[in-house]
DNA sequence: TTGTAAGCGTTATCAA
DNA sequence: TTGATAACGCTTACAA
């Protein structure tokens, strides 16, 4: 049914190689017979065969994600928008983009080898790092380009091609901005401990505290279950239970801190005025909370589009300008920091 | 560098052939010897190479989606959330998504002839139908299989597969509920008209009022000009100045309805009280809207997932039990609504 | 039980 | 300027 290089072959009497290198835009081709080719492959309704193409070439203009096994989750937004943020620039340099699902986590190096060894793809984007990345060592062995969204471990040097947020940053921005609205007392539920970006979040709560000369209390610090708002509301009533005495929690994502939230409103805490709230990420919900939410913006679709111009220069040996970038997160103050105290 | 066949072959000092045989698991291999040779493909790091294999077998367990142009907007909530359902069940079949994106809406046909003729992909699903959508006159003429989210034109019978949510009843049932709550100027403020969801939807609208005995005024629906939050602020302004006797007002999707709460509030109109809103969708920022919207939630994911446990049927042949499905929306009234009028 | 050979549709090398 | 021929890595008749 679909149109091969040899059926123009036939129907114009040239051969195969022929049409394949007028159709390519070769220079060794006749005008005349060239304009026969062209003007009857398009009437035949010609499309190369790309698997064919890239069984040849070795070049499949293909760009490979793993879809974590969380995308069926609350969490899947930030995915979700690194994922459109890869797809915007891709389509523009005429790559497309397979996603290999893995079915749970113990799955995942499975769904990377299967990426990897099908061929299928030029290169990977990797996302939500964890420390001590196993995928990051296979990738690194395998050969194949990739780049990352996020980091694995500061301490062994990162030697790959990254993007990531400063989230160190970004949460000691965040306390700062508390201790000056004038909390000393903050507390905060992290994402669960596997997460790369939540020890990087943790360092920035000890490192803001330390440089104002306040203390870091462990027993201030939860990590809740899971990345959504139910692990926060949970954590947020322990920690509430235990310290009585905060002024300001910090939710290490805004998932999180939304269900800080629910678990202020039902203990008839004033979110703000009474204890302050803050966030990560900026979802779009953190503004259309009740009272708006207090959070660090990161970019994360423009993340996505940095990652697939890397990668592409990558694949094409462009060799990037920058291969390992830190973005700066911005701080977003809404309502749910209260009003200054003093 | 990858491992292929051959290398096997070499090593073993079997053919080519056997080491397919044994590896692919045919009964004709002495047991001995596919040990051996499953052995030696494991330790040397074997994958097969998909390129090849789908050259060959003409599969290429994938199911191919376009991401829209609006990809990068705020509608673009709509597609993730469905790719997520497709990609759900197709990794629990094995199956990878191509994703192949366009630059703009003029370029679509062009991907679709992309994804079509490159062979790379089994099945496509269509999501975001517009009336007459050529993508589908398009895929019909293919044979490709395909499944469709949303239908195309009902006079002309839908005649391929699809899952759709009934929109038509949707907004009726929300329009029904603010005539129960005493409402009988009802304002709508639909998406752009070249989608097809919106005609069903303004459909409902109409079916509700006559049915109600009420009397259908043109001049109360207005079209954003854009599927967001800006497009139904721009048309509210509109539509209160020309009709300040309207006491609800429908957004027919929920960020144009969050437009409408936007306006409403800049002139002091109480949202709920004063004017009634309803939106459509249930996306997670309905929830938190001050008020909450009144919105009418259509599965997303679920549809996603049923699209391709659908297609993948299909795709083997096994003709599904149901091959055009609607899907009853669910009504969720929340303080938007206000209270009930008498 | 194993091997030879052909073919999937393309591109590249080499002659003519 | 054009055409045989081989090759990409795999599967599958058909022989042995």
């Amino acid at each position: 049914m679909p149109i091969t290089l040899k059926d123009i072959a036939q129907k114009t009497g040239y051969s195969v190689t022929t049409i394949s290198r007028a159709l390519g835009g070769y220079s060794d081709v006749n005008e005349q017979t060239r304009q026969h080719i062209l003007h009857t492959a398009e009437q035949m309704g010609y499309h190369p065969n790309l698997v064919a193409r890239t069984l040849k070439s070795q070049r499949a203009h293909t760009i490979g994600i793993v879809t974590p096994a969380t995308a069926a989750s609350a969490d899947s937004d930030f995915f979700s928008v690194l994922l459109r943020g890869v797809g915007y620039v891709a389509a523009r340099h005429h790559y497309d983009i397979l996603l290999s699902g893995q079915m749970d986590e113990a799955d995942e190096m499975r769904v990377y080898r299967h990426l990897v060894g099908g061929k299928r793809v030029d290169g990977i984007v990797v996302a939500r790092t964890i420390p001590d990345d196993p995928r990051i060592a296979y990738l690194k062995k395998s050969g194949l380009p990739f780049v990352v969204s996020g980091r694995s471990d500061a301490a062994q040097g990162d030697d790959f091609p990254y993007i990531d947020a400063d989230n160190r940053l970004g949460l000691a921005m965040l306390v700062t901005h508390f201790i000056d609205y004038g909390h000393q007392h903050i507390g905060l539920i992290l994402p669960p401990a596997k997460y790369m970006f939540t020890h990087q979040r943790e360092e920035g709560y000890r490192d803001a505290l330390r440089e104002h000369g306040l203390n870091y209390s462990p027993s201030y610090v939860r990590h809740a279950s899971a990345m959504d708002q139910a692990g926060g509301y949970e954590a947020a009533g322990e920690l509430l239970a235990a310290h009585p005495n905060l002024t300001a929690i910090i939710g290490g994502t805004d998932l999180i801190a939304l269900g800080v939230m629910q678990a202020l409103n039902e203990r008839g805490i004033a979110v703000g005025a009474g204890v302050a709230v803050g966030g990560f990420d900026d979802i779009p919900v953190a503004q259309y909370a009740t009272p708006p939410l207090t959070t660090i913006r990161q970019p994360v679709f423009e993340i996505g589009k940095m990652l697939a111009g890397m990668l592409i220069k990558i694949i094409n040996d462009e060799s990037p300008a920058e291969t390992q970038l830190l973005i700066q997160p911005e701080l977003v103050v809404r309502n749910s920091s209260g009003e200054k105290r003093k």
